[in-house]
RNA sequence: GGGUAGGUACCGAAGUGGCCAAACGGGGCGGACUGUAAAUCCGCUGGCUUACGCCUUCGUUGGUUCGAAUCCAACCCUGCCCA
């Protein structure tokens, strides 16, 4: 492929690009390039947001480059700060060591592994001598710093930032020196933590990197990042039924987001919304699974949600007994859901209406219950069970 | 180090001796409607209880009081100003 075909299609899909000139040269030398994304393992589930930077990892891998996947097992233990409105909590690294290994396999869902070489940076921090760090610090500004957005958003509501968060960015950019980046990935978010990388690289005699920036994910929620702690994500590693379900529940604006961003073309208007989703969230599934595991998460969805046949729907299945019906709600939540849900709180489920046995609601508290084998014990709007 | 303002439930924010499990808003959950969309309406939102009620909770620990989120003391934490 000819260098500005290649930069075409490298393009497409990023928020920004610094600068299109550079990645244009870069490219024309005709030598692979390494394309640098860190990560920072501080949860262990790859979600939907971290997949827009994958995938243009992965297009690049396609082109003939190398992917350097950094794990940031030394950064996570400081947090990156960018986007926050708080603190991260640190980590300890034993912790984080062992997200790494889950996250490094499903990003391998994502990358060719052939041509990705995963890196610890905690291999150069762990040894970096007080003096080399010192020196570090010493080349950039805490004016840069407290430019920054996110920090300064802290400064006006009067919520502390601490001094090790302020080393996060040039730890992010040492990184790119140690690995000699050409290109770096991240989200918009990460602007300035890969500028300071390129600050760091010139300082170091290298060629300064390329910056590529990829849109942020918005999460379920349609408003904010798609984040684990927010607790609005969808893990690549969800199960078919789960993921469908969540992609099923977007609101229509946010579905019109994700179909350029996920799916990489622009949302047929003409399409009926429900439709329209039904065909984001299958092809989704049908990514990270299978095409068969999509068709019968969809079906499931249909006959779940659409048709309201329980009945017809594969629902997990709970053992039959007999007791009163708040201990047993309690009972399937901790059992089947492994949700922990107080005897009030199942009360209340009962009391407005949300369980039904056999698609009939049960709205006393008091009534005692004998499951029979088969029967369809309804708790709430997306969790029933079989009684078997 | 000095001064000063604060620390309330998931978040924001009232409350400054009893009527406070704690106003209000957001978020969340459930119901109706629907396309598990949006908008709207209704209900719930510490725990145990059919209920009367009881128990735990307002930074921490002690104290005053018949009674404290509210008063006192010490301590911990944070912002801001000064050095």
């Amino acid at each position: 492929m000819q260098p500005d075909e290649s930069l075409d299609l490298l393009q497409r899909g990023t928020a920004q690009l610094i600068s299109e000139r550079e990645l244009l040269e870069k490219l024309r030398r005709g030598r692979p390039l390494r394309v640098k994304l860190g990560v920072d393992p501080t949860s262990s589930d790859i979600h939907l947001g971290h997949t827009l930077a994958l995938r243009k990892l992965r297009q690049f891998q396609d082109l003939g480059h190398e992917a350097i996947l950094i794990i940031g097992d030394f950064t996570a233990m400081i947090g990156d700060p960018s986007g926050q409105s708080a603190t991260r909590p640190q980590l300890t690294h034993f912790e984080v060591l062992q997200n790494a290994q889950t996250y490094r396999t499903q990003a391998l869902k994502i990358l060719d592994a052939a041509r990705t070489r995963v890196v610890f940076n905690g291999d150069w921090f762990s040894k970096m001598a007080f003096a080399e760090i010192m020196h570090l610090n010493s080349r950039v500004t805490l004016q840069q710093m407290l430019q920054r957005e996110d920090f300064r958003n802290r400064i006006d509501t009067q919520q502390p930032i601490r001094a090790h968060e302020i080393q996060y960015p040039i730890m992010q950019g040492w990184d790119s020196v140690m690995v000699e980046a050409d290109v770096e990935l991240g989200g918009t978010d990460q602007l300035f933590n890969i500028l300071i990388g390129r600050d760091l690289q010139r300082e170091e005699g290298q060629e300064q990197q390329v910056v590529m920036l990829l849109p942020i994910l918005e999460g379920l929620d349609g408003t904010k990042k798609m984040s684990k702690s927010l607790g609005n994500y969808i893990g690549v590693n969800d199960a078919p039924v789960e993921m469908l379900g969540k992609l099923m529940s977007i609101s229509d604006g946010l579905m019109a987001r994700y179909y350029p961003l996920l799916l990489g073309r622009e949302l047929d208007p003409a399409l009926h919304p429900l439709e329209a989703k039904k065909q984001l969230a299958s092809e989704i599934v049908e990514t990270y699974h299978s095409r068969e595991a999509a068709q019968n998460a969809l079906g499931d969805w249909i006959s779940r949600f659409s048709e309201k046949r329980l009945g017809a729907a594969d629902l997990p299945s709970f053992r039959a007994r007999s007791a009163d019906l708040i201990s047993i709600i309690v009972t399937v939540y901790a059992e089947v859901f492994h949700t922990a849900k107080s005897r009030t709180e199942a009360r209340r489920l009962i009391e407005q209406g949300s369980v039904q046995l056999n698609g009939a609601k049960m709205r006393d508290p008091k009534a005692h219950l004998d499951l029979q084998r088969n029967e369809i014990l309804r708790l709430d709007k997306t969790r029933a069970v079989r009684i078997a």
